[in-house]
RNA sequence: GGAGGAGUUCCCGAGCGGCCAAAGGGGGCAGACUGUAAAUCUGUUGUCUCUGACUUCGGUGGUUCGAAUCCACCCUCCUCCA
C-alpha cells in the first residue's frame, strides 16, 4: 500500500512538518490516531475546513484514525492566529449549537462508524480546569519570550492582543496533551496558520510526558494572488446548503481563476493524479472544461452527486442555452399578489432578486436586467401573467445571475 | 490611575457650521471585450412614492435659523507614563 504521506505531498497538501522523515516512516508502518481541531465560530463549516476534511479522509482511507476535535472550550477564547481584530465573544449556547452542526457536516466526508473516526469536544476538559492549577502545571512550560516571537503574535502585538487570546496557544497545546494521554493521539494536523499552536502542543507533550508527538500543516487555500479563497462579497462559501446553495457553491468553483484550477483540483478533490497531470498541460480556453470538472467534483463531495448534477444542469441551461431550466434557482409569487400587473422593481425586490429598488433601477438604466431574455428598458414596466408563459418567468441580472419566478 | 490621540458610508481614508448622501482609493455591481477566466476601458455604488423627499458620520443630550463639523457627558480603541 502506498504511503499517505506521499499522496498528500504529491497533491501539494503538505505545508510544513515537524519531522518529515519520522512522520513518513510512522505513517507507513503504523495505524495512528491524529487530530484536527475545529473552532465553532459559526454554525457551519466552510471551504477552508473542507480541505482539512479531505485530508482526514485520505488518512482514514489509509487506515489511520481521525479525531475531530470541536472547540467547545477554545471557542470561548478565540484564536488570534491570522486575525487582526479580536474575536467576538460567544455564548455557551451558541458554541454548543455550532458544535452540533459541525458533527453533521464532518460526517459527510469522514466515516465515523465503528470507531473509524471519533469526535471529541475540548469543553470536556477545558471548562473544568482550575486556574491556579493550570497556570502551575501548564503555564510554567511556556516561555513568553518564545511565544512573542511567533509570527501570529507579532502581527497582533502591533494591533493589540488581549491576555485572553494570548492564552489560546496554551489551551490548544493542552488539548494535544489530553488527546495524547487519553486517545493515544500521535499527531496534530491543521492549516498552516496553526503552525505555532501545533508546535506548542508538541513541546508541551515532551515537557510533561516525555512523549514524542508530531505535527503537520496543510497548504492554506489561497489563490494565485495569495489571497484566501472561499470568500465572496457575501461572505464565506459555506458547506451548509441553507447558507450557500449547491448552485452557488458550484458556481464558485466554476469561476476560479485559470491559475488556480489545477491546484484546487489537487487539494479539494480525489481525482487521481494521473488525470490531473493531463489537465496540467492544458492552457487558455481549454481550462474552461477543467473548471466544470472541478466544480462538479467538489460539489458532489459536499452535497452529493444528485445536487452536483442539478447544479451542472442548471449551469448548462443558463449558459449553454441547452437543457432544461428545471434546476435553476427558483422563487414563487402568489398569483393574487401579481394581480393585474406588478411593477418590475416591486416584483424583483419582493422575491429577493435585487436587494433594493434603487439598485434595480440602476441595473435597468445600465442595461443589466432582462426578463425572458429581453432587456428591460422601462423602469415602470408592469409584469403581468403573460410573462409567465412556460411555467415561469426567467429574470436575469448581468450575465451570471438568474432566477426563475413561478406563479403560484 | 495620569497625559494625549482617534472613532465617517461595505473596507481604508478626506471632510472650512450652510454649496455634504459626504473627496479619493479599494471592493462590489453593470456595460464593452472574452472562455461563466484574467487584464483593460466605461458607468455606477444609502433608501424611497427618484429632477424631489427621507435616514446616515461611536452613543445621548445641548448650542444654532442650520451641525459629520461647536459644547457636555458616556462608550470603545490606540499611544506615552505608572
Amino acid at each position: 500500500m502506498e504511503n499517505v504521506f506521499d499522496v498528500l505531498k504529491e497533491r501539494g497538501l503538505i505545508a510544513q512538518t515537524t519531522h518529515e522523515e519520522e512522520i513518513r516512516e510512522l505513517l507507513g508502518k503504523e495505524k495512528i490516531s491524529f487530530y484536527i481541531g475545529f473552532d465553532p465560530t459559526a454554525d457551519s463549516l466552510h471551504v477552508g475546513h473542507f480541505l482539512q476534511m479531505v485530508v482526514m479522509r485520505y488518512m482514514q482511507n489509509h487506515g489511520h484514525r481521525p479525531i475531530a476535535l470541536v472547540g467547545g472550550g477554545t471557542g470561548h477564547i478565540g484564536d488570534p492566529s491570522g486575525r487582526t481584530d479580536m474575536r467576538q465573544m460567544m455564548t455557551t449556547e451558541t458554541i454548543n449549537h455550532n458544535c452540533e452542526c459541525f458533527k453533521k457536516q464532518l460526517s459527510s466526508v469522514v466515516d465515523f462508524s465503528d470507531g473509524k473516526a471519533i469526535m471529541v469536544n475540548n469543553a470536556d476538559w477545558l471548562l473544568k480546569l482550575n486556574y491556579v492549577d493550570f497556570i502551575r502545571d501548564i503555564g510554567s512550560c511556556f516561555s513568553v519570550n518564545q511565544m512573542l516571537t511567533a509570527e501570529c503574535f507579532k502581527q497582533r502585538l502591533e494591533k493589540g492582543l488581549s491576555f485572553l487570546e494570548f492564552n489560546y496557544m496554551l489551551m490548544q497545546s493542552y488539548d494535544f496533551l489530553m488527546l495524547a494521554r487519553n486517545y493515544d493521539c500521535k499527531m496534530q494536523l491543521g492549516g498552516d496558520d496553526q503552525w505555532s499552536n501545533i508546535l506548542g502542543g508538541i513541546d508541551l507533550n515532551r515537557r510533561k510526558d516525555r512523549r514524542q508527538v508530531y505535527g503537520m500543516t496543510f497548504t492554506l487555500l489561497t489563490n494565485s494572488e495569495g489571497k484566501k479563497m472561499g470568500k465572496t462579497a457575501k461572505g464565506a462559501v459555506w458547506l451548509d446548503p441553507a447558507k450557500t446553495s449547491p448552485y452557488e457553491f458550484y458556481q464558485y468553483w466554476r469561476n476560479v481563476d485559470d491559475a488556480d484550477v489545477v491546484k484546487c483540483m489537487k487539494l479539494l478533490t480525489f481525482v487521481p493524479m494521473d488525470e490531473i497531470r493531463e489537465y496540467e498541460k492544458l492552457e487558455g480556453s481549454a481550462l474552461n472544461e477543467v473548471k466544470a470538472r472541478l466544480a462538479y467534483e467538489v460539489t458532489a463531495l459536499v452535497h452529493g452527486e444528485d445536487e452536483a448534477q442539478k447544479a451542472d444542469a442548471a449551469a448548462k441551461s443558463v449558459f449553454g442555452g441547452a437543457g432544461s431550466d428545471a434546476n435553476m434557482p427558483t422563487a414563487e409569487i402568489p398569483a393574487a399578489e401579481l394581480g393585474e400587473g406588478m411593477p418590475v422593481l416591486d416584483l424583483l425586490s419582493r422575491v429577493g432578486f435585487i436587494p433594493s429598488k434603487g439598485e434595480g433601477r440602476r441595473l435597468i438604466q445600465q442595461n443589466g436586467l432582462s426578463l425572458n431574455d429581453e432587456k428591460v428598458t422601462d423602469i415602470g414596466l408592469s409584469v403581468t401573467e403573460d410573462f409567465f408563459k412556460n411555467g415561469g418567468l426567467i429574470a436575469k441580472k448581468g450575465k451570471k445571475s438568474f432566477l426563475k419566478i413561478v406563479l403560484k
